[in-house]
DNA sequence: CTTGACAGACATACGTCGTAAGTTTAACCG
DNA sequence: CGGTTAAACTTACGACGTATGTCTGTCAAG
């Protein structure tokens, strides 16, 4: 059968999968992730991928990881609360960046190279800043708790505020304002304009950076 | 060919299918709900589902409902503080015990009745309690991002300090003290049963109540 | 040069999934 | 008792992840 000239052969490696899934899931989601797909896109059946990659569970681990790779690591000698800012921040971005990625980044223990990294540092920040090792594994996880959530929840509301406005007159007439007052009155606020709905990550951020501040410095 | 006496015939409901689904998804995971076995574990064929579910999304959409529905709804007329706490627990014991559907809480739009009734007893709450409606929007969107973000965070943790020790103990060879000091001085704190690891959603949720609370007051 | 080993791509095939389409059964009503 | 109809059953299809076995291009050793 017809094949390419050897000329253009260049040869797969775990790292061009990767990038080619991390493109593939960005542009079309992660129900498009395909073997086959991702196969096709690198110019190469299916089976090939698996002389480097030994099953889908772990594509998808190397994919969180090239992700996780693209957050800014935290200075361990800056100072804890901007670095902590800095840090949530670029997590949320690259999080909003890459849409499938949250959710897999929550639901699988990821212990690769780029994410001990990041714990590493976010770890020696805290500690250097005050906190007992305890307390700094405490407030990292409860920070990280929050971004990923937060980002989690504005990736489901893929909105912006004149699509929300519209969505919310069209769902006005089935809000009784006697069964659900309080969804109905702020509902009306959407449909008028007067709330766009969005949320932002700093206001819980800040809320959490100000608690850990007074936990530190009592 | 044989079939059993009509007697037995109990038809199938879409309750008796979402209840079905929860359960079998609690007691073997997501991946196991097929629509096979969910036939099977009500004697039945799997086509026999789509009499009253319209597919498999739909399906899983129910059992959030399902899910949602046991949670503790806020009373409007309590004092806002204690009743975001309760609703707080409520929503992550719910959710522990249902290991599979807060992954699918935060990644779909879910606007069920059990849901409607949710947020706006929150809103209503929230709203008496001296918070604006906008205000009160960001409130529970905050409290829900951390609460989601931590249960799902401890649904991927499922060690007990035992267990966690142990595991501690086999990383720690592999964590250079000079490449990973943070990472490494947890570690062993961790191995040497000093520090559990565990962490608990109060923590968090007491540091965003009470900033919540000095915004209202000010 | 030739050759032979081997890494890595290919082809085929299997079992399972969600579900479209068509058929059969049993319960109810006139 | 006969006809209607809701709801279960049967069959089949295409797509999925991947086990297994084959083929081929590359390169070092003779």
């Amino acid at each position: 059968m017809a094949r390419p000239p050897a000329a253009s052969r260049v040869p797969l490696t775990a790292e061009r999968i990767l990038q080619a899934g991390v493109t593939l899931a960005d542009a079309h989601g992660l129900d498009a992730l395909t073997m086959r797909a991702l196969g096709q896109e690198l110019g190469v059946q299916a089976m090939s991928l698996y002389n480097h990659v030994a099953h889908k569970e772990a594509l998808l681990d190397g994919m969180v990881e090239v992700v996780v790779a693209e957050i800014d690591v935290p200075d361990p000698a800056a100072p804890w609360k901007e670095a902590m800012r800095r840090r949530a921040w670029s997590a949320h971005t690259v999080l909003m960046r890459h849409p499938w990625a949250a959710g897999l980044l929550m639901s699988r223990v990821n212990v690769g190279p780029a994410m001990l990294r990041y714990v590493d540092a976010t770890l020696q920040c805290l500690h250097r800043a005050g906190f007992t090792l305890p307390e700094a594994d405490r407030a990292w996880n409860t920070l990280d708790s929050y971004i990923y959530g937060f980002t989690l929840h504005k990736l489901n509301f893929p909105f912006d505020p004149a699509e929300y406005a519209a969505q919310a007159r069209g769902y006005l007439p089935f809000l009784s304002a006697e069964e659900k007052p309080g969804l109905h009155a702020l509902t009306v606020l959407v449909a008028a304009g007067e709330h766009n709905g969005l949320h932002e990550l700093g206001f819980g951020l800040e809320l959490l950076l100000d608690g850990l501040e007074r936990r530190l410095t009592r």
